[in-house]
DNA sequence: AATGAATGAGCATTCATTCAT
DNA sequence: AATGAATGAATGCTCATTCAT
């Protein structure tokens, strides 16, 4: 139906969702390097040159922002257009091949400014409500994951282990990547690569 | 040259020490619920029906706890005498089953009291300061997996990595075992298992 | 070019910088009558019927405060336009008058809401940093004071004497006099009669 | 009647006076550098290598300290035998000379360890009890002073003045030495000459 | 004569959130 | 769409004081 001013200018929905991501992007990046309850969203307004209120005006809580932003991580993860390369349940690609993917996928949106910040909050500390939520966002990757295992193992391609807990740990050791990373100086394609490694390993038989 | 009373009646010191124990203990099981920075001091002196600034009388300030935590979970580890069948360093023993041992020893100090509190601080948050007291009280165990790990790929027992990312992934799966363990129901013995085939399957060549 | 509603209604900077007064004000009062570290800011937002945080809205903090009521006195002095009768340092005034003046306008701001309160801090027992800045923001009327009996002692108008000292002795006398002014019921003017006399005899060869 | 072991053992008494005394000297040094609000007594307990409830065997509460510091200095000016040479009320002295006496004996004072803590606490700050109790210490010395200045008007060795505000720009000038004598390097001698002369020269007709 | 243990009361400061504009 | 102003609720920490020993 043609857009007013074209595609140059903006609508208002494309700048609104463009200032929501700015938020995201930075509440983050701070939740990265100080954690999540250190971190105020005065210090997300200041970082954004606006004022704390108008965080309100994009999110309902402090809260929201978090949960918003797992969701678009999942977003991220369950786009098959996007690096459709590393996307893992495209058709005739095998569960070695999948589980590579998955965890490849997992890391490059790990490093993206995004996931840094998974470290800092930890499920089992929201509220019933919040967790709940949590959780239901959360599923689809959940769900990619334990069904490449459990396809990987029926078919022989994985070694048999109890697939809930070893999901679990490879969440666990993912996550916790952004802690040590910087220390040691490792750049994400090397940790990628290990990470790899280290996780294949333990599940091919 | 023996005690008045017998070893019945506790001294002084004695007392002290249970009760900053007492402090210590309860602190981590807060911390573990509902996080170190959701967790006031008050918290923890409500649950030992205590007043708040007793607790200042054991600990010079809430980080001080943290610190000591730490400090008692690596003291735990380091134990040689304590839990001889799972002491990593112990003589005679070949790299694989030092590499089990130091598994198992880690999971039994995370399934306790103190060492549930893990997930919930992460070392890249403090200031340095505090995060160098932190890494230094850590160092033992640090030095002991990585050790391990390196005589291991060595002598050809373990398959060839990067033994600081190795040992990384392998303390982040660890550490986030107490987020979920509870939500499915798993028994320490089973992810204890569980986690011990992960890992040696991984590290074995 | 006007204002909307002409002088009558007050701009959004104008009501700040009067809440910033009131608040200042009202510490300056207290701080007087209890002392500067038995004044909680609660205190002072009781007595403003306002809440405890929003004294944080218009300062830092509290030592903001009290450097903060330093500024003002400071900048009450230095204004010469404001009461310019006893500007000290109007041109074609002799050093003996330009003496006089400098008394009665440190006693004017010193009965003045603001100066009341500075026999209770004492500029020694502020931390090094504090103290450097409470030293610059005085610096103008300390100088003043010590040009005048400098060049008064220089052109035979006062007798000789160590400048430091004298200009110190004065103000050690002025501090205190907040302190036992009302416990013997004399008014403002009598007082200034007496101290600029007390001075002057001194101060005269 | 002879005391058991001769004079070199000290009786009880004068071990509780000696302790006594080395609180109310470390107290005062403390409140000197400090301020008194800013002094715990565990800040004198720690200074002293003794317990904080070992304070309370001497004194009944810090108030009491406080008013036991006044009340030595006081007895130090009072005592006529002690550096009789500054004594003012000694018989056969002009009223010149007693004024200059008791500047003298009030810098030597003043200059003493318990003399130092004088800025830091501030009569009209204390509440109604404890300020009655001050005035009274206190009565002797302000008494002397008063009646020094009214004989010497009566007998024109003085300006005529009001007394009672002379003696307080008198001993406000005093009590502010110690906040700036360290700033500026004056020894004690050379601070007390410049005061002398600053006073008498106001005090002469 | 001295102290370990404990606590009530208080205090500066922070922060998520609201609301009128 | 954005913000200035305001606040309730915490929270870490301090301290004078007490008391049993």
């Amino acid at each position: 139906m043609g857009r007013a001013w074209g595609s140059e200018v903006q609508s208002r929905e494309e700048k609104f969702e463009l200032k929501r991501q700015a938020v995201l992007r930075t509440a983050a990046a701070l939740f990265r390097s100080k954690g999540v309850e250190n971190t105020a969203l005065s210090d997300v307004a200041d970082a954004l040159n606006i004022s704390k209120p108008t965080i309100y005006y994009y999110f309902r809580s402090k809260d929201d922002v978090l949960l918003a932003l797992i969701e678009e991580a999942v977003a991220q993860f369950a786009d098959a257009e996007a690096h459709a390369e590393d996307y893992p349940l495209a058709p005739g690609v095998s569960n070695v091949a999948r589980m590579e993917r998955f965890l490849r996928r997992s890391m490059r949106i790990l490093f993206d400014e995004i996931g840094t910040s998974f470290p800092t909050w930890l499920p089992h500390l929201l509220d019933g409500d919040k967790r709940a939520q949590l959780v239901a966002i959360g599923k689809p990757v959940d769900e990619t994951a334990e069904k490449i295992l459990r396809d990987g193992i029926a078919d022989g391609s994985f070694a048999p282990s109890n697939v809930t807990a070893t999901y679990r740990f490879v969440i666990g050791a993912l996550r916790y990547i952004p802690v040590w990373q910087n220390e040691h100086g490792f750049t994400p394609a090397e940790i990628t690569e290990e990470f790899v490694a280290f996780v294949m390993r333990s599940v091919r038989p």
